[in-house]
DNA sequence: ATTTCTGCAAACGATTTGCACAGGG
DNA sequence: CCCTGTGCAAATCGTTTGCAGAAAT
């Protein structure tokens, strides 16, 4: 975990007057540790592992506190569940491509995405702040060989 | 309606051994005559005005239906609900815009943006089947005048 | 006649919240 | 000390589901 991260959201807490405490401590830790994606409950599990202290409900107390510090970004997949990607810390305009043989998400990041997000919305008279692009595709590789390499997936 | 809709509707759930139901017309005359994105509860309200027998467990037994079909695509904003936008009927391809300053949602076309989704696919091995294209942006007009036009919002 | 659909109301489950105590400043 | 943060358990609320009767083919 970048040491630059707790202190950032730690300034954050403090300019809203909050406090640092424990079990924060722990979430975020946790939080920032793996570069997979996580859903609270995943959280809970893992910011448990740092101090068996923490309960669902501070999770999804702290949670909403990372997301709005900017640090951690909520997505919406179609699935039923919130997911929260902690690599907007290192890629903050990365995107996501889905692939639908395997489930698996992909991670990617380009320049023409962010060049037209900034044109397309300067024609209809706005100044963009963010985006959320993401991609379905069914695997070449399932295609031709029958099977996604990437299917190692739980 | 375009009435090619119904139709379109009927012949998917006829492939799939379903039933036509006074019901089921009802929720897809009110699913396809606005071009409002609307919630489960919305369309609940609008299918009654149709046919006031509709049942919310109806509604929600449908709409699952209507996305699968292909016809209407469930939109995941970051918000509490999920919302359904029935113009892919006729934009196939469009993308949302939304106003930070008046939480209005702006739908537009962009060729580019089709094409970078191919690219981008083809380049990582897949073959691309849909995407999701958001952008959030604050509305310069609200910048220089202080005030949205479209914040006629509800 | 057979099978799917429906409305109703109860169930569900992720998330939120009230409360009394714990802990940071 | 004061005020915020916490765990617990109960509440919330959009959505799903079991059931018995209604409707479609």
């Amino acid at each position: 975990m970048d040491s630059g991260v707790r202190q950032r959201i730690y300034d954050f807490l403090d300019t809203k007057g909050l406090r640092k405490t424990t079990q924060r401590d722990a979430i975020i830790e946790a939080a920032f540790t793996t570069t997979e994606h996580y859903t609270a409950d995943d959280l809970l599990v893992m910011a448990k592992k740092v101090d068996p202290s923490v309960s669902r409900a501070t999770v999804y107390r702290t949670l909403p506190l990372l997301v709005e510090s900017g640090l951690l970004r909520e997505m919406d997949f179609g699935r039923d569940h919130k997911f929260y990607d902690p690599n907007y810390v290192d890629h903050p305009n990365h995107n996501h491509l889905i692939c639908i043989d395997c489930t698996k998400i992909i991670e990617f990041e380009d320049v023409h995405i962010d060049t037209l997000e900034v044109c397309i919305s300067k024609r209809m008279g706005f100044t963009p702040t963010g985006k959320v692009v993401r991609i379905e595709a069914h695997c070449d590789e399932m295609q031709q060989t029958g099977k996604c390499r990437r299917q190692v997936d739980s």
